[in-house]
DNA sequence: ATGAAAGCGCTAACAG
DNA sequence: CTGTTAGCGCTTTCAT
């Protein structure tokens, strides 16, 4: 029943060849005769032989494995930046493996065990909640580890991420020209990175537009629509006075929406919603939600091959920090103010 | 800056033991001196000694990683299989490598090599393209094979999967229930064993209910939103007619709702809808979709723990198929027809 | 262009 | 309870 599993050293022998000859062959050497790799490549047919990785990885002392650590794989947006990830990878020839942390802080500190084990070469941290000093030992280390969704100061970290500040400024823009005056910013975990650039852009844009920051027209969730529901509660129950939100994540911008809902606000006669990350859901409530739309394919594509080139070239060049944009896709919930 | 690793040798030379007994600690067993033991951690503490997976791997043959192929890893779908898989592979050790096929057979045939090269130890197909034919070579062969989502006459490969026809029936109950007689059948690939079974289900719901099955009530699709709106719209010039539809999952009920905005057909007074999956979209739309909900992270985490105790006991208990019940979700969809 | 030989780091018999 | 020994399957010098 079970196939017997041949060897190199089988195929050597059949070949009449050594095992180095095989393995040069396996290996794209070119210094091997036309005729012999002929013969070797004739043997490996006639033995189904298949080479065995864990001789392959102990040997070479690569494993060709790379592991992706994501917060929770059920999020939609990771899903984009995984694939980037996995198509760049396999076309590098290496396997990805996919590591949800499921929202345990302490989880994701694991995975990164399979790097010190040597069952990966390379991992990739997507929005972590690990601290840069925490990361930076392990690169400090030599293992070799990238970063995606915010920047890392650190010779050897290489990192793929957007401009949050001029994506908030984006959406600001674009408020203020439907002629909002009075724009409220529901932030996500108020130390997230992404909450206080997307903040930092968000009063930035007010000033060019001449609006006064007003500190009470912020509030923060925790990037849940949950979260988004109720700070928008928390929000309106403040006396705060607004004509449009604009929400750090489309989680939240959902949450405003369930609560306008029970608020009897209509959205975008009485309020104007705009959100992150132009989740497909943005495009199934009514009105459409205005929301921003990151290019996390090519994050991940980017961040991967940037990361494999450096294994394996050990070339550290100059451009390590990958800053992409993010476009402002403007639907019915921010239109038509007065 | 690059850290020295130990290796084994090193801690047994600190500790004054063989590399056996270090060998020993680090995998429990429990024919190890206490003081030695204590000994032998110390040096493991003091050397900050991570062993080496790859030398391990080589020598115990086994990878301890477990393969999960998925079409498409953007399918939210499959994220709770995933999850139920990798909470139970984790549990017991092992690492899961999500592969994802992105919508091709021939790379779902790839990943396949994986278990032949040895980079895992098995390997779990989550509804692929693969015949049973091909699939049942590999478990012949002696490799590790699970099944999620179908069914499969082989005595070496587990499966999980839902009992399709009772799904189809209850939806079709309740549809009758609500005083419908003229029920449509939106099927996705005619040939996928889950529209089989849902088709069959609906057929023997219908004569249960005393209603003469009308083939021209029947159309295919291809389980996407597109499909499905195109395939309503078939059935709507074809002339047939009904007063609900049953669609085979939830993208293809989002179809319809597209096809009946398009048409001017309202849900639920003109049309009552039903899908499968409730994803979570079918929350979003107004009527919310009535949809049956299959229990995805048990599937993948009863079929991940099956799977590993196969490897490790080599029991082949009779228990090898895992029929699951899906139950319905009743929603304003498919509510309310007078 | 090819072969011989030496391990990569670990575990598993087999002794003791 | 512990040590000795022999590889797991492969690649890679170093010769030739």
């Amino acid at each position: 029943m079970i196939m017997k599993e041949s060897k190199i050293i089988d195929v050597a022998r059949r070949a009449n060849v050594s095992p180095a000859t095989v393995s040069r062959v396996l290996n794209g050497s070119n210094l091997v005769n036309a005729k012999t790799e002929e013969r070797v490549l004739q043997a490996i047919r006639e033995l189904d032989y298949i080479p065995n990785n864990m001789g392959k990885q102990l040997r070479s002392r690569k494993t060709m494995n790379l592991a992706v650590v994501v917060s929770d794989v059920r999020v939609s947006y990771y899903a984009e930046i995984i694939k980037g990830i996995e198509n760049m990878a396999n076309s590098l020839h290496y396997n990805v493996l996919i590591c949800d942390a499921q929202n345990e802080k302490a989880k994701e500190r694991e995975f990164l065990s399979l790097l010190m084990n040597r069952t990966v070469d390379a991992l990739i941290l997507v929005t972590p909640n690990l601290s840069d000093e925490e990361i930076a030992v392990y690169a400090d280390n030599g293992y070799m580890v990238g970063l995606i969704g915010r920047k890392i100061e650190h010779a050897r970290i290489p990192c793929s991420f957007t401009d949050n500040i001029k994506l908030a400024q984006e959406v600001v823009f674009h408020l203020a020209e439907q002629g909002h005056r009075k724009i409220a910013f529901l932030s996500g975990y108020a130390d997230a990175t992404d909450s206080i650039e997307r903040l930092e852009g968000y009063v930035k844009a007010l000033k060019a537009c001449g609006i006064p920051f007003e500190p009470a027209l912020v509030e923060n969730g925790d990037f849940s629509e949950e979260g988004g529901c109720e700070a928008f509660h928390r929000l309106c129950s403040s006396g705060a006075d607004f004509t449009a939100v604009f929400a750090a994540n489309d989680e939240m911008a959902l949450g405003v929406y369930k609560a306008c809902n029970e608020l009897g606000i209509s959205i975008p006669e009485q309020l104007a919603v705009a959100g992150v990350d132009n989740i497909r859901l943005t495009n199934y409530v009514t009105p459409r939600i205005s929301s921003v739309e990151q290019p996390l394919y090519a994050m991940g594509a980017v961040l991967a091959e940037k990361l494999i080139d450096q294994m394996n070239d050990n070339v550290w060049a100059e451009k390590r920090c990958f800053k992409v944009d993010a476009k402002l896709v403007v639907k019915e919930s921010s239109k038509g103010a007065e």
